[in-house]
DNA sequence: CGTCTAGCTTGACAGATGTCAAAACAGGGT
DNA sequence: ACCCTGTTTTGACATCTGTCAAGCTAGACG
């Protein structure tokens, strides 16, 4: 198989990650976009997100005593945030890593984007 | 009273919209912010949004028979991006006419930024 | 005033969500 | 082999959410 005719840009991922404002959403775009939405749209989860995302990976350790709630309401906040693409884990040891996916903050972020003729 | 002395940039400001992957957002940002993802967290209200979004102002009577819902499940997924801050709403006559506030879009922007010296 | 249309509010209900305690699981150290 | 610590899973429960039907309000037009 060759790769000699591939596009270089995916016309469907263009169209997959153009701003809100430029069109309408398709609905399964939306299907599939909502829930990364949706697990950034607790506090918990949302400061979660930010303390991992301020370094390039974070321990469970350091994130649980952070807020005022117990290890599995926090690790199940975590796993919303996996399911939903926006960071992986990995275990090393005794402790649990968490890091961002940038891709999915990448394309959360296309989506929200003003284009600069719709600045005003 | 003289403005003389007035900051440029509010300070305040800086911090309250630096991108996630910049510093841990502290408890209280979270609180104000998660509202508007959690709108968008729903395809039916993404959509909404981006319908809204594509155009300077939609009527809701343009906006209902895209979905196969009743009315007041329309109204009330309006009612929530309305109050989540992410649209405003005007009734003109018969209609009602929808428009995205742009500074939300703009916040939910700035925090899913990924700052260049991050990009890899 | 009466009536028609557009949109919102209320009430009800099934299903999802956030939380914790208890139990299970994974490694490391003794 | 045993226990200790860190993390996840399970089960339970109160609250929140998405949806619709029925009723209500606002404006247009006779």
């Amino acid at each position: 198989m060759s790769n000699q005719s591939l596009p270089v840009v995916d016309p469907n991922a263009v169209a997959c990650c153009s701003p809100l404002t430029v069109r309408p959403m398709d609905p399964d775009q939306a299907t599939a976009v909502a829930p990364m939405f949706k697990a950034l749209g607790d506090p918990v989860r949302l400061r979660l997100m930010s303390m991992i995302a301020s370094v390039p990976e974070m321990c469970v350790c350091d994130l649980t005593p952070a807020f005022d709630l117990s290890g599995p309401t926090i690790s199940h906040h975590l796993k919303v945030l996996r399911e939903a693409g926006l960071v992986d884990s990995e275990r090393r040891g005794t402790w649990v890593w968490y890091r961002v996916k940038p891709e999915a903050l990448r394309q959360l972020g296309a989506l929200l984007d003003i284009p600069a003729s719709r600045s005003g």
